[in-house]
RNA sequence: GCGAGGUUAGUCUAGCCUGGUUAGGACGGUGGCUUCCCAAGCCUCCAGCACGGGUCCGAAUCCCGUACCUCGCACCA
């Protein structure tokens, strides 16, 4: 995460002139009280710094968003989607790369355990050139000529060693070497020979794959924005990069508009293909970039709370030639999302090289190895940008105004009273929605005004409501989350209607 | 990792400086009476000093260690 900045931008939600966003640590008591998500293994007092539980909030909301990243993403564009192995063996991290590049050199005081970069150290004491890949012995060797000291204490440096970002874990009796996934990307590089054989793959193509990457972050902090075991949605889209792209795509997503940072620091507005293929490096890159902004639409973000930053050389991952992160605006000023990386041939070529297999494919006449557009996506990320956003304090209630798409139970049923005949009515529309496959919530304790107040805060956003007048006309109340009116909804009606309501569309989708 | 601050029911919080009845309150939740369309009322009950060690006749309170949280620095494929 970037530049983070205290300053919050009010966007175009839904507003009241009352209602204030909620901050990050209301956001965590929403979280923990409500069952969104909370500190793994808690009860333990060895329990892990950036691991964290879903509880039944969180997995649905999670379970939605997913099925709509689905929806907008994988099925639009008929990708394939796979779930592979979390674990994977040596090699092929010697071949990705992470095993070199993912390794920081550190050296440590012996006496006031001060940690620090050693190739940033040593350079920035001597003016050398320092590579981060030397080994311990190299630096070891900088250190003593140049007799460097710990800058904090004086005190004497101890014995250079790298700290890899991955977690190794031993295989079998053995012990063999192996690793969790820092990315799951790795499992569609691997597999992609058998794919593109077996799938009948015509290029382009994208491979899907939603799932748990590790990494072994120093300092994880804020909760799901900086996690040790993360689910990243991935998509990685295969091309023939002399091949020419198929601009009839261009029209459905013509309404898409976005934003892009420049290296430079220039923001700009793109409307049109053209401007965009010409801004992100490539026509078939604009095109993914549109899809992915589409999606946040739909999830209920606008192309003023999001926006492409470049980055530039010095910030790319190392298999990227061109990088932007899809960045949304948020209480704790712009958070990466989305890491969009155009990989090139790189993986599928150092896979090639290291197991020694052909993964050149056929494209028409001609055999390629294909580039790769990587859209990398922070579920957990999300996830929270979504309560940071759609969690208000209005002056009377606590309401989260999730997009009912994403919302984890679409609606609430009650009767009025806890009494007959009214409850056996509610029950059976209950079960009902239930059958139809409709997430829905029953509760008959309290006070009405009490039960949609709950509902207002974990963001359901539809109520309904077994009253005296359903007994003589079959009707219901529907009450709306939002503007907190009701309408009047004939039981038979009820699902069709709650139908409706959930694929209504969120401001900035448009409807394909 | 470093530095600073913090941790009291599910959540928020008083008490800590200056050790001494049964750790107080609010929200929440349970059950009951009542009411019934936007957190009504009354009663009942539930639930807590992060963990470990030390000092002391006595520790939520003082000391040490650990974990976690927040902020800053560093890191962030």
């Amino acid at each position: 995460m970037r530049n983070l900045s205290t300053s919050s931008t009010e966007s175009n939600s839904p507003t009241s002139i009352a209602e204030r966003r909620a901050s990050y640590e209301e956001i965590l008591r929403l979280a923990l009280e409500r069952g969104f998500f909370f500190p793994s293994a808690e009860i333990y007092n060895d329990s892990l710094a950036g691991f964290w539980d879903y509880g039944p909030l969180g997995f649905l909301l999670k379970s939605n968003l997913e099925r709509e990243w689905r929806r907008w993403i994988v099925k639009y564009e008929d990708m394939i989607e796979m779930d592979g192995a979390l674990i994977l063996p040596k090699s092929v991290f010697e071949a990705s790369g992470h095993l070199s590049s993912m390794v920081d050199p550190i050296v440590e005081c012996t006496k006031c355990h001060n940690r620090l970069r050693a190739d940033k150290f040593i350079s920035e004491k001597t003016g050398l050139q320092v590579d981060e890949r030397l080994s311990p012995e190299e630096f070891q060797d900088l250190i003593s000529k140049y007799n460097l000291r710990c800058p904090k204490c004086g005190g004497e440096l101890g014995k250079p060693s790298r700290f890899n970002m991955m977690f190794r874990v031993g295989v079998g009796a053995e012990n063999a070497d192996a690793y969790l996934r820092p990315e799951t990307a790795q499992n569609i590089f691997t597999a992609f020979s058998r794919l593109s054989k077996t799938q009948r793959l015509k290029l382009p193509k994208g491979i899907a794959q939603v799932g748990k990457s590790f990494r072994n972050e120093i300092a994880p902090r804020q909760s799901l924005l900086r996690l040790r075991e993360l689910i990243q949605a991935e998509v990685e889209v295969f091309f023939n990069p002399s091949g020419s792209f198929d601009h009839s795509k261009f029209e459905k997503l013509q309404n898409v508009k976005m934003k892009i940072l420049s290296v430079d620091g220039e923001m700009k507005e793109v409307s049109d293909f053209s401007e965009a293929a010409r801004l992100f490096g490539s026509e078939i890159i604009a095109y993914y970039f549109a899809l992915l902004q589409r999606f946040y639409n739909a999830i209920g973000f606008s192309k003023e709370d999001t926006r492409f930053r470049e980055l530039s050389a010095k910030d790319r991952a190392f298999y990227a030639t061109s990088a932007f992160d899809f960045e949304i605006n948020s209480g704790l000023g712009w958070v990466e999302l989305v890491a969009c990386n155009y990989r090139t041939d790189y993986d599928l070529s150092t896979h090639s090289k290291a197991s020694k297999k052909d993964l050149m494919v056929m494209d028409g006449e001609t055999k390629v190895l294909p580039h790769v557009i990587e859209l990398s996506l922070g579920v957990d990320r999300t996830m929270f940008m979504l309560l940071d956003k759609f969690f208000r304090h209005e002056p009377n209630r606590d309401v989260l105004r999730l997009p009912p798409n994403v919302a984890p139970y679409l609606a609430a049923v009650f009767p009025l009273i806890s009494k007959p005949p009214f409850e056996s009515v509610a029950e059976k529309i209950y079960e009902d929605l239930k059958l139809q496959d409709f997430a829905v919530f029953y509760d008959d304790s309290g006070a009405i005004g009490r039960r949609y107040r709950r509902m207002d805060e974990v963001g359901t956003p539809f109520c309904v409501t077994v009253d005296p007048q359903t007994i003589d006309d079959q009707t219901v109340t529907l009450r709306q989350r939002d503007s907190m009116e009701q309408k009047r909804v004939k039981i038979g009606e009820l699902a069709e209607e709650l139908r409706r309501l959930r694929n209504q569309n969120v401001p900035g989708t448009i409807t394909a």
